[in-house]
DNA sequence: TCTGGGGTCCTAGGACCC
DNA sequence: TCTGGGGTCCTAGGACCC
């Protein structure tokens, strides 16, 4: 049997365990900038901020209601991701991260009494032990765990198991936008056809889904009939891309503002690399305008350069972002966001030397162990290129961060007794 | 006025090979 | 007049996930 476990709420469950005051009330939690809701509380949900609605279009509520809206603080959830994640494994030798705030389990002994036994105490050790509620939702496939979970956060259940002989009636009320793995444009493609719950979706031949919406699809609908598909992916492989990329706070139509954008990203992504032990093959940066302007003209450019040698040495890689970016940037647009992509990545162990290299990678890699120790203790602008200088208007905004509890000293919680 | 960021997988089509 | 069959690799774009 596949398990989910599924965080609550996840964002603004971390903002509650450490202030606790924000039990009880309506809490949203924004994306970068500010701009939109991406976790909601019980409460805000209740009053009906939508998923992934803007700031502005929930003001009135905000306002009415005194919603508590949080800047994201990617630190900590990140970190209490991985708090919750070390916990799995003493209920299976086969957890699956999947998301920041999800695991698949996969669990040998299907009877009943058994499921509903470990998933409680999943639910309680989690909670006593890190702080986050969580939901579990338990089936024969990973599509129908998702559908199971999401009827116990439905129904406010906590956990639900569900075995294959119920599985009929719960997807004739699970509409087909709620499945995993069907999205928006499948929903109403699917719509214009008349198909609209899991049940009929899973009752059309698997031919007819082949041919018209091809493999992925037909996954899908064979787990909804309970044929495992989707397997379990504990040791995933390593990881292909890597971005790094913001709106701006502003619109931004000067070139150098926008190459300091540019610059800084790359070293940002640089970095991440580093941290990673990739390297990667190629750079791409991308820019592109506010496409909710539809009266300004718009543009979406990307160039791609690949490096002689696989590197994550920010010099270089800040180099070939910069050569990308003079080939991308058209002058006379109003841009709002910009990006840098490290595409192809290998591990950083695995680099084959190149004869005629320019850089000397030992003395480079000795040069950024040395910053990335400096940035690591006395913070990223203690020491850094002035390519990516002056923080300009291109900054995002961040408003409502709370403290990084657990991740830096200077700003761990402090009890008063 | 104000609208996120970071990923993966699949497919179709073109270029190229023998 | 008549012009094959079987492959691989790459890329762009589109769908999805959280």
């Amino acid at each position: 049997m596949y398990a989910i476990v599924d965080c609550n709420n996840f964002f603004v469950s971390c903002e509650r365990v450490f202030n606790p005051r924000l039990e009880g009330r309506p809490v949203v939690v924004l994306s970068n900038n500010d701009g939109c809701a991406v976790s909601r509380s019980d409460e805000a949900k209740a009053l009906g901020v939508p998923m992934g609605a803007p700031r502005f279009k929930f003001r009135d509520l905000e306002k009415r209601h005194g919603i508590v809206c949080l800047s994201s603080n990617f630190e900590l959830y990140a970190d209490m991701s991985r708090r919750v994640m070390s916990l799995f494994d003493q209920w299976s030798p086969d957890v699956e991260p999947y998301s920041i705030d999800e695991a698949f389990l996969w669990l040998q002994n299907p009877s009943r009494d058994y499921l509903e036994k470990i998933a409680r105490e999943i639910q309680t050790t989690v909670k006593q032990w890190t702080g986050i509620p969580v939901s579990v939702g338990v089936s024969t496939t990973k599509t129908l765990s998702k559908a199971a979970n999401d009827f116990a956060k439905r129904n406010k259940l906590g956990i639900k198991i569900l075995p294959i002989a119920e599985a009929p009636e719960m997807l004739s009320r699970l509409h087909a936008k709620d499945i995993w793995g069907i999205g928006r444009k499948l929903t109403e493609w699917l719509g214009e056809r008349d198909i609209q719950t899991a049940l009929e979706l899973s009752n059309t031949p698997d031919r007819w889904i082949r041919k018209h919406l091809g493999v992925t699809v037909e996954r899908t609908v064979m787990e909804l009939r309970g044929i495992p598909c989707i397997p379990m992916n504990c040791h995933p492989g390593a990881q292909r891309n890597m971005v790094h990329a913001r709106s701006f706070s502003h619109r931004v139509d000067s070139k150098d503002e926008l190459r300091t954008a540019v610059a800084y990203y790359a070293e940002r992504v640089a970095a991440k690399l580093r941290r990673e032990k990739l390297a990667a093959q190629a750079a791409c940066v991308f820019l592109s305008t506010d496409y909710h302007k539809p009266q300004d003209s718009q543009y979406h450019g990307s160039e791609t350069l690949a490096f002689q040698v696989p590197t994550n040495f920010t010099p270089e890689v800040v180099e070939y972002a910069l050569k990308a970016f003079d080939q991308t940037f058209r002058s006379g647009f109003r841009y709002k966001k910009a990006g840098v992509m490290m595409l192809e990545l290998v591990p950083q162990g695995e680099v084959q030397g190149e004869l005629f290299d320019k850089v000397d990678r030992f003395k480079a890699k000795k040069l950024m162990s040395a910053l990335d120790i400096m940035q690591a203790r006395h913070g990223e602008r203690a020491l850094h290129f002035a390519m990516g200088g002056a923080q300009d208007g291109w900054q995002s905004k961040r408003e409502f961060r709370t403290p990084r509890y657990t991740t830096k000293w200077n700003e761990i919680p402090v009890a008063r007794a």
